[in-house]
DNA sequence: TTGTACGCGTTATCAG
DNA sequence: CTGATAACGCGTACAA
């Protein structure tokens, strides 16, 4: 046993710098299982059977020499880097950054990485991500809610896989991933209605984008099946951000169009109308009632308590990385968001008669 | 000048489909531009002099071709894969996805990808992380506030360039970009006892994190200038979440201590607070003033809006980048970011008398 | 079942 | 200044 010892500390010490240099090869490997470099590859994709012993002698060699397979040198003989390319608009929206921990969540669980980009609400710039994402070669494509026009996603969905969240789509290589916008804001809207509020004003989002303006017609639905009548006064454009909600609410306590309720779009806009209300002294619920959409981390925290419709941001993410890896093994996507769901909290009430 | 159209055409056509395809290959613009690989190569890279002809064919080639560089290949063959590997802990937290934004924009500006990795603020799943990166051979590492020891943080830097926030500390390799967080957290303390505030409770973040201690650090800094007796009952335990500032601030009220202010060791703290006091009844500013720190970007949203801590997320992202960009050049960075600073919104006022 | 040999697209090292 | 040519580390036809 004695003087086995040398030997042993010094496969130890080896194996610690190889791990912490990353230098090991698969050669080096192969050598010292006493197997070719293709069986160490072939064990290691699973591309073919290998002989139990040869397994055996590789699996130690690996485990021994603290290999790492190089994912570079992988891309460029594979074709395959592993990596899945995410096209987001504004990587520090708190909207986004949800999905994106989804996304690197159970991308990463299955061995890819995920190459984050912004495309900041601009198509151009949005084509000029992909483009360098396809450069670095990436296995996929995520597009959350972006500006690209469908035929642009159509056509790279030609070359590579593509996953998109925030509209309908239908093409061969692509799977979207859409979210009930419309009845949730339908939600929102009845939620106000049944709560005996007839004049609801409605700061709607980006109507360029199917989320803003899907969510202005379940307002609209809403509306109509209650018999009440729309009012163009009413509806307060907005982008989604919070300065916009804030400017619609003094434009429309400057019309000095009466009203008791407020849904705004999004959470955000809905915390820009209530920063605009308590600078008006109307206060939520006691005055006005309110109801955002998305149901983002911070709004169970606002004072009081945001009402909103739930948005599972962190599931849509987990889901169109899901979607991509089944693309990626030629199955083909089904996967669905759970539907809207209200989530009532402190800033509605019934109305005062 | 007809004669040749069709020529033109052809190029033309066969450019968009390399374009798309991405498929050209450096050899094949050397070829186009009768010129070897390796003079492509160079003329890319700035590696040597080339003489103006050749140069001039090799652009013309790459532009009628559309050529663009394989990123892949380029790492296998060089060893840089222009991508940086960024170690956060919640890739969704308010705090550092503008961090991540500001990384995000300067990186990519240089010619270089962002590698987004979560450690959730586990030491070993972040060293995991790190493992990643390096098998995807990033060309250096930028940590944000990691739990790593400093000791694990150094040995990596030997091996590649890191930029760690958050910390202090010198190391080869190493670059350490540091707040002043103890200076912040005595301007919010400070101006709590300007406005008269004598019992002004602390809610401390992880105190096993520098942020954390560093904060506390400078409450009692501040309170020990000013004479005030130092009490541990109102230094209330929390741990940055908003769950942990709510829960810290019920505990306060149960306890029955008399204060008159209060200062949150972050802005998602405060948040809770806020709440916390809400729901007691205790109105903002009137009753209690509440000081944050960090400034995010809701800050300015909340109702009222709060006083905090300016916190240059975003230009922190960009410095750690910068920094990185420097190391990689060669060269020695010394970077610092602003000071902090105080901005008073309308969670503080006078103490009545 | 296994090994040989070539190719992936670049960079780097030599000569010239 | 420029051109062959050898790596870079791995996957995969092809052959055995």
């Amino acid at each position: 046993m004695a003087a086995e010892a040398p030997p042993i500390q010094r496969r130890k010490a080896r194996r610690n710098a190889a791990a912490v240099s990353g230098k090991v090869t698969l050669q080096q490997v192969a050598a010292a299982a006493g197997v070719s470099s293709a069986t160490v590859s072939r064990i290691l994709n699973g591309t073919a059977i290998v002989s139990d012993d040869k397994r055996a002698a590789v699996f130690e060699a690996i485990e021994q020499l603290g290999y790492v397979p190089n994912p570079v040198a992988r891309g460029l003989a594979g074709g395959r880097t592993l990596s899945i390319g995410v096209v987001t608009q504004a990587i520090d929206s708190p909207f986004y950054s949800g999905a994106l921990r989804g996304i690197e969540d159970t991308l990463s669980a299955a061995g890819y990485s995920p190459l984050f980009v912004s495309g900041q609400w601009n198509a151009t710039h949005e084509a000029r991500c992909i483009e360098t994402l396809r450069s670095r070669r990436v296995d996929g494509i995520i597009v959350l809610t972006g500006r690209l026009s469908n035929a642009a996603l159509a056509a790279t969905a030609r070359e590579l896989p593509v996953v998109v969240t925030g509209r309908k789509l239908k093409a061969s290589g692509l799977f979207a991933l859409d979210f009930d916008n419309f009845e949730g804001a339908r939600l929102a809207t009845h939620h106000l209605l049944a709560l005996g509020h007839r004049r609801i004003a409605f700061i709607s989002g980006d109507l360029k984008h199917l989320d803003g303006s899907e969510r202005l017609r379940g307002y609209r639905s809403a509306l109509a099946a209650a018999g009440v009548r729309l009012e163009p006064v009413m509806e307060l454009p907005g982008d989604f951000t919070e300065a916009s909600g804030l400017a619609a609410v003094e434009r429309l306590i400057d019309s000095r169009e009466p009203f008791t309720a407020l849904f705004a779009a999004n959470d955000q806009m809905a915390f820009g109308a209530a920063l605009a209300l308590h600078r008006r002294r109307m206060r939520v619920p006691d005055d006005v009632s309110l109801v955002g959409f998305d149901d983002l981390a911070g709004s169970v925290y606002s004072v009081p308590p945001l009402t909103t419709v739930h948005h599972p941001v962190y599931e849509l993410g987990q889901l169109a990385a899901e979607s991509m890896l089944q693309l990626l093994a030629g199955e083909k996507p089904a996967l669905e968001l759970p539907p809207p769901r209200l989530v009532v909290r402190e800033t509605t009430r019934q109305l005062r008669t």
